[in-house]
RNA sequence: GUGGUUGUAGUUCAGUUGGUUAGAACGCCUGAUUGUGGUUCAGGAGGUCGUGGGUUCGAGUCCCAUCUUCCACCCCA
């Protein structure tokens, strides 16, 4: 009835000040990125739900979008309210809008294999879609910037991963987060040394909770999903470990003498520490998480999460290793390692934290503000004249009341005016204000644009 | 997807047991100040109370549906 118009659940626009504050996110997550020499890459926002479906487990297959067909899409369906959505969805929908970078990329590496060489480092920044319910940090449209290299096994990788992660945190401007290590290698480990194998799923989705409901619960949750008492008995004195990632790797190397898989995982966190270290790594905020479990299942080796402190708001990234992702595409051992920071996320905590430094948002430098047509018409050349040298600078383009022309400089925080009337024009001395303190100078065109460059 | 929650001016929110013409602050516009913004003062505009039904003499207020927001679960960036 209303024509009042409105937005998909989950989604947002971004206004100037928002894209700035963004802008200034990516630009500094794409330079650490091109740093480390990945390069940049693209895929389609639709992909064939047959790409898609399956790799996410039977969560994520619902949370996919479907895109209907096109055109007379029932014309495949012989009796539609006969059909379960199930059976119907095949039939009506063919295409879906991505998930995540990861899988397409996957697609991307297996399509082009002849044409890529290996070991392929990518960076990909685009929108992906999740039909979740949104809450705060949660939206059905956001933003990932994904890291990965496929075609190499190396721990090195894992070591820059946490370079990178490090390195734009720090030009964020963020200090007190945690990357929390661990290894799906050392989970699949502890299910065999707790006589539990086969087990891991079930295991890692309850430990994953441990910091959010307690061991407890864990232990509940853990006998619902089948663990035998003796099993949960085991689990108990792992859960305990403490101490720093040192100790923490003494220890379970103990409990896991008699796993093979247990203890590659374990020799895999420390050699990545190791390495790290020597590429003079900051490894202070660096946490070998034994209950990092993570969800996705096509994780093998490392995992990664970033969990920033003090914020209450969900992780901002994570990651880690798949052996064999582009294997469900027909190219099987293929190693590769990857992460990605949520710019959604990061934006709310920055702007939470009130890390924006001052300078991403200003925009236009200077405005020229003039007082009739002639002196208007004046302001043309000298904005002219700025523009050429890289000075971003804005003419009132309406006459209007001198009052107006500033407060329009003020609400869009524009630093710097430069006022023509009748007297500059004569004298070719323009006025020079400083928005912020108000003091104001004559000066000329090449005065000013020196002052502004 | 399950359970709960929210919606009143551009924004943040008041609005009594259902009762006349729905208020405030901030913002916006105009003027005091026709060559000077951010302060002050005076005035002004702006609402089919998310939407659609229902109960009632009467609904912003009660009931139902729907959309949206936020929260918990599930899962995740």
């Amino acid at each position: 009835m209303s024509d009042k118009p409105s937005l998909p659940k989950g989604t947002r626009d971004f206004g100037p000040q928002q894209m700035a504050k963004r802008n200034y996110i990516l630009n500094t997550i794409r330079g650490v990125f091109e740093t480390y020499g990945f390069m940049p890459l693209e895929t389609p926002a639709m992909e064939n739900l047959s790409v898609l479906t399956g790799k996410y487990g039977d969560e994520g297959d619902q949370l996919l979008f479907k895109i209907l067909n096109s055109g007379d899409y029932l014309s495949k369906v012989e009796k539609p309210i006969d059909k379960s959505a199930k059976e119907l969805l095949p039939k009506i929908a063919e295409k879906g809008l991505k998930y995540d970078l990861t899988v397409p990329f996957a697609r991307y590496v297996v399509m082009n294999r002849h044409d890529i060489t290996l070991p392929f480092k990518r960076y990909q920044i685009q929108p992906v879609w999740r039909a979740d319910r949104p809450q705060k940090g949660r939206y059905r449209e956001f933003f990932q910037c994904d890291a990965d290299v496929i075609g190499t096994d190396s721990l090195i990788c894992e070591a820059e991963i946490i370079m990178m992660m490090n390195s734009t945190l720090g030009k964020l401007g963020l200090s007190d987060y945690t990357i929390k290590l661990n290894n799906r290698k050392v989970l699949t480990g502890i299910t065999e040394a707790i006589g539990a194998p086969g087990k891991e799923s079930d295991f890692c989705v309850a430990i994953d909770k441990l910091d959010k409901i307690g061991l407890e619960k864990v232990l509940e949750e853990l006998s619902d999903r089948g663990l035998s008492d003796d099993s949960i008995q085991k689990v108990v004195p792992i859960l305990e470990i403490t101490g720093d990632t040192q100790e923490k790797i003494e220890k379970l190397k103990t409990i896991l003498a008699t796993s093979e898989t247990g203890l590659a995982g374990i020799q895999e966190i420390e050699a990545v520490f190791s390495l790290a270290k020597t590429m003079e790594g900051d490894l202070s905020k660096v946490n070998f998480d034994i209950t990092l479990a993570r969800g996705l299942s096509y994780y093998t080796g490392a995992i990664f999460e970033i969990q920033v402190n003090n914020v209450k708001i969900g992780s901002i990234s994570g990651g880690g290793r798949y052996d064999n992702l582009t294997g469900v595409f027909g190219m099987p051992n293929m190693s590769g390692v990857g992460f990605s920071f949520g710019v959604d996320r990061l934006y709310d905590v920055l702007e939470e934290l009130g890390l924006f430094p001052e300078e991403s948002l200003t925009s236009t430098q200077a405005l020229i503000i003039h007082f009739d047509a002639p002196s208007q018409n004046f302001g043309l050349g000298v904005a002219a004249a700025l523009r050429k040298s890289g000075i971003k600078t804005e003419i009132y383009p309406d006459k209007a009341k001198i009052k107006k022309q500033f407060t329009y400089a003020d609400k869009k925080n524009i630093p710097y005016t430069i006022i023509i009337g009748s007297e500059e024009m004569a004298s070719k001395n323009l006025t020079f204000r400083n928005m912020q303190t108000g003091t104001e100078e004559k000066l000329t065109v090449d005065q000013i644009i020196e002052k502004l460059s």
